[in-house]
DNA sequence: TTGAAAGCGCTAACAG
DNA sequence: CTGTTAGCGCTTTCAA
């Protein structure tokens, strides 16, 4: 056995399986017993049309009976390409970002990509330690559904690197994006409210750097301001998205003495939460209090009474997302942004 | 600009920048500027001890000026090893294997792993797509949270590929695995439902294959067994995890007279859906019906009354779930199975 | 402690 | 339509 000499320090079982050639069939073992140049195996498996069919037949009889399956190792070396897209988020256990992500998922399968998945955090260090994989070449683009990274810095790699941002996105950044339009979806929510006859609109936000929670509160600044409202700094609060902080931050503003007679939230959990917080107190919703959150998540539809909410769709914002990034994988040059569209879904935490 | 003629058949920018060498810096150029070999500069990218510190430092100097990116294309060819775990998943988008996700994604990268994610929807084609991945050399090794395979399979799969089954298994399977106890818990939740003097305990599960419905069943009948109690079928219902499948179910349950005094539901979600049912009909939780849940997610503390659930925790079973495979993955033989703590946690859906 | 050289499995340019 | 051949960038053996 002295033939093993050189590979004495196997490190497992499977290496030895690999080393000794037992179970794998390459390219080469292919064309021998197809009687055909490694060239043309090679052409078979990549549905190269200058091939005759008697050939192909060939070819995939030996691949058959061989068992043989292409190394996408050495194909990915010598293509520079490794089919694989990163989607990069700050957290991935939240429902819309969940659902998100599977719709890229899908989209990408059936245009034979995978997807590989980091968590950041808003973390700049770990982001930078996922864009490595670009770098490194392990992945042929990045997703990002959140970053806290400058405009600058995502337009320098955006320049060298495929990237294309979902959901959330830097904006002055010459990278493509789809979204929805938060402005827009806040101010109908907002507005929404108004119509109602409130007056006193409290606005539930999240003190962060991402551009939805910009764009949702102007978008309920502006409503206020076409209504001729004043804008009330007592009805202004923020929590992290959850239940738990909304509860609270709500519990407090209503002990404030402070009484709004509406509330735009911009996540449905944390309008969950308010409601919650309002009914301890013995307020109703929504005679006493109007509420509408953001999503459409279940919670919306579970929590009582259901939750008015701006619904946009996780599913086409990921198909969307890959598009986009596949587009930009096969050189198309100018790629537009795309604007997902929303909706108001109106519920009894507005309307009995 | 003759010397690009051998190609011209350039699809997009990237390949540009590649092809013509202008952006990406090898190892050759680094152990030119650094004045030594590849061999050597290999050595001191991986960490070799048998490289003077001196030479170690001319290299790393040489990495930083030229902003040197080792490519891993090369290296997985090489060492036939991607650093990459697939995790094969039902669905991503509940919060307990979103969760699961996230913390198997965070000790992979502790250890210098990456994470591909795939949803098979229970589809044999799909999971064998996904299984390609692993024959096709792209991951290492994968981690399968539900699979529609056959004990048979799984096992013919396991010894020739690194497989690890996590929070879902294939009983016979000769493949390790991370699950919590679900017979004892399911057990420990409807004994508890027994102990406040309940009799006519509802089963809400789902029909699937999965062996955590079986043994959650299982339990169910055992603490009905030793309680002395008679299984009544009519109490017994299915759903599909989802809130709105035990609306509908228990809906139809409770106008069909079979009043139960407890219901024990396999997840937080149909527990809420039930709830709801339950209380459109004027029943009153806990004092008409005393009602738990499984999961511990987010909806069972936001639902009224809070539901009392099973606790499994997610971090501790993806983290388990990644250190399974690592092991499998750097050749340990013998690798035993882990069954990971869970809590009955106690809420006003069974105790005011 | 280092360097030379082989070669992982595949694709694609070029020639026939 | 097919074969020959040259690498892709890296690790690792063997020799020095």
């Amino acid at each position: 056995m002295h033939f093993w000499k050189k590979y004495d320090n196997i490190k497992n079982v499977n290496d030895y399986i690999f080393k000794l050639g037992g179970g794998v069939i390459t390219i080469q073992d292919v064309a021998k017993a197809a009687g055909v140049s490694v060239a043309t195996v090679s052409r078979v498996l990549n549905n190269s049309p200058s091939v005759r069919p008697k050939t192909v037949e060939k070819v995939m009889q030996a691949v058959e009976e061989l068992g043989y399956r292409p190394n996408f190792l050495g194909r990915n070396l010598r293509t520079n390409r490794t089919k694989t897209v990163l989607v990069m988020v700050s957290t991935i256990s939240n429902t819309f970002t969940s659902r998100v992500i599977s719709s890229i998922e899908k989209a990408g399968r059936d245009m034979g990509y995978s997807v590989l998945i980091c968590t950041s955090n808003d973390d700049e260090r770990l982001e930078n330690l996922h864009f490595n994989l670009l770098k490194n070449r392990q992945v042929d683009g990045i997703i990002v559904m959140s970053t806290v990274k400058s405009a600058k810095d995502i337009n320098a790699l955006g320049k060298e690197y495929n990237i294309v941002q979902c959901s959330e996105y830097t904006p002055g950044a010459n990278v493509p994006y789809v979204t929805i339009d938060n402005r827009l979806a806040a101010y109908e929510a907002v507005s929404h409210l108004i119509s109602l006859g409130r007056r006193r609109i409290a606005y539930l936000g999240v003190k962060n750097h991402f551009t939805s929670s910009h764009l949702r509160f102007h978008g309920y600044e502006q409503a206020l301001r076409e209504a001729g409202l004043e804008m009330d700094k007592s009805l202004i609060a923020d929590g992290d998205y959850g239940y738990r902080s909304a509860l609270y931050t709500m519990s407090h503003m209503l002990s404030q003495g402070s009484m709004p007679d509406a509330l735009f939230s911009i996540s449905d959990r944390m309008a969950a939460g308010a409601i919650r917080a309002a009914k301890d107190k013995g307020i109703k919703i929504p005679e006493d209090i109007a509420v509408a959150g953001f999503d459409n998540t279940d919670i919306s539809y579970i929590s009582e009474p259901q939750i008015t909410t701006v619904s946009q769709s996780p599913s086409q914002m990921g198909k969307a997302a890959m598009e986009l990034m596949i587009k930009r994988l096969s050189g198309e040059g100018d790629i537009d942004n795309i604007i997902v569209p929303h909706k108001l879904i109106i519920r009894q935490s507005t309307i009995l």
